[in-house]
DNA sequence: GATCGCCAATTGGTATACCAAAACAGTCCC
DNA sequence: GGGACTGTTTTGGTATACCAATTGGCGATC
């Protein structure tokens, strides 16, 4: 199925910044680009659209959205809001366990690499750690509603702005283990407190609310 | 633009149960039926499922997506999750006090249908208050989120179990009260309480976590 | 020299045609 | 009689062709 190659060569390209905020889509130009036709690219910018990605008036061109100062703030309000009550549900899940085993997997594997300097690998395992987290609640609509506030973009914008390798493993670490302990109420307000610590420490953090 | 018009007419025929949950959505037969080619009948289709209303595994027939009991409780955990923050940001915004006249406006258009025995109006009005609150914190995230997470269609549902009109009433008051005097905090609590006392009515409440 | 208008090329929207894979039904074999 | 197989039909995925609207530039005119 060319259409998922294309959308997520697309959003990649996107999340890149190898097609710019701003930059215009033309639906033949692309089609070329990814060796495909325009039907199937035209239902890749689409679902962009849906996603808030890309911006799209009728008739028109469409262009890569762009992040305003407002959406960063936007973001991190939606982090803030949906990363505590999936802390919670996967508290109180029964795949906590389970869950908090990789949740320590990935924090190791991140201080690793925050130590050797690789950022964008840890970004990687940054973010993996976050949707693990919001994917293990099993709730298609907060797995959705994360992801189309494009917090995975915000977050692989933080490349290099992360602070001390040893103090963010600690906090993933107390993180995972009150998931796993089950503990519905101390693992939604660490996750809250959490989410504010980073965000204060970002140069465009939620100082807001 | 035609798939402007087959994706309103998709999604009515889908809110009214014209197309019932569950039924399957053949490509051919809806671009007859809808006077259209398949193109924008698919991009149609797309829009749906991005929203969830429509449920699709790439090289099967779509089918329209049933609320299980499972989606309930979901959307009322979105719900409880979303609304306090919208009032939070609502209450502490500059525009409370029109947002709060409106509210009120609505609060009373809405007891006067519970009283005439008017189900579909009043349940109009309702969803048109909380939908209020939802847009007026001007959040496009948050609005998605709301709209995506099937918040309208649920109470869509409630038609004829919403209780005692006073009680109603007084509650929705007060809520616009909040907003309106600027207490984010208060505003934010009543809205966490106002949307569990509701659920905690309904057959189909949300009484987990 | 500036502005208005017109023509051409670019571009998005739609229809159609083709293909491959999945669903289905009939048949044959066990 | 039941189950597996195969050929046909249905159906989704993609490519292409056509149309309409928009855009951009060139030239004529004032």
């Amino acid at each position: 199925m060319k259409q998922q190659r294309v959308y997520r060569e697309l959003r990649e390209a996107i999340y890149s910044g190898q097609l710019k905020p701003g930059q215009k889509l033309v639906e033949r130009q692309l089609a070329l680009k990814f060796a495909t036709s325009r039907v199937p690219l035209r239902e890749s910018l689409l679902r962009l659209v849906s996603e808030g990605l890309v911006r799209h008036t009728p008739g028109q061109t469409s262009f890569v959205e762009d992040l305003t100062a407002d959406d960063v703030q936007e973001i991190w309000l939606m982090r803030r809001t949906l990363e505590p009550v999936a802390a919670r549900l996967v508290a109180q899940g029964s795949q906590r366990r389970s869950v908090a085993k990789r949740l320590l997997l990935l924090a190791d594997r991140m201080a690793k690499y925050l130590r050797a300097d690789q950022d964008a690998r840890s970004a990687e395992c940054d973010l993996e750690f976050h949707r693990t987290i919001i994917e293990a609640t099993k709730s298609p609509r907060l797995v959705r509603a994360y992801e189309l506030s494009h917090v995975p973009m915000l977050m692989s914008r933080l490349t290099g702005e992360r602070g001390e390798p040893d103090l963010l493993w600690q906090q993933h670490v107390e993180y995972a283990r009150l998931i796993e302990q089950g503990t519905p109420d101390a693992a939604e307000q660490y996750a809250r407190w959490h989410v504010i610590e980073i965000a204060d420490r970002m140069p465009s953090g939620g100082q807001n609310s």
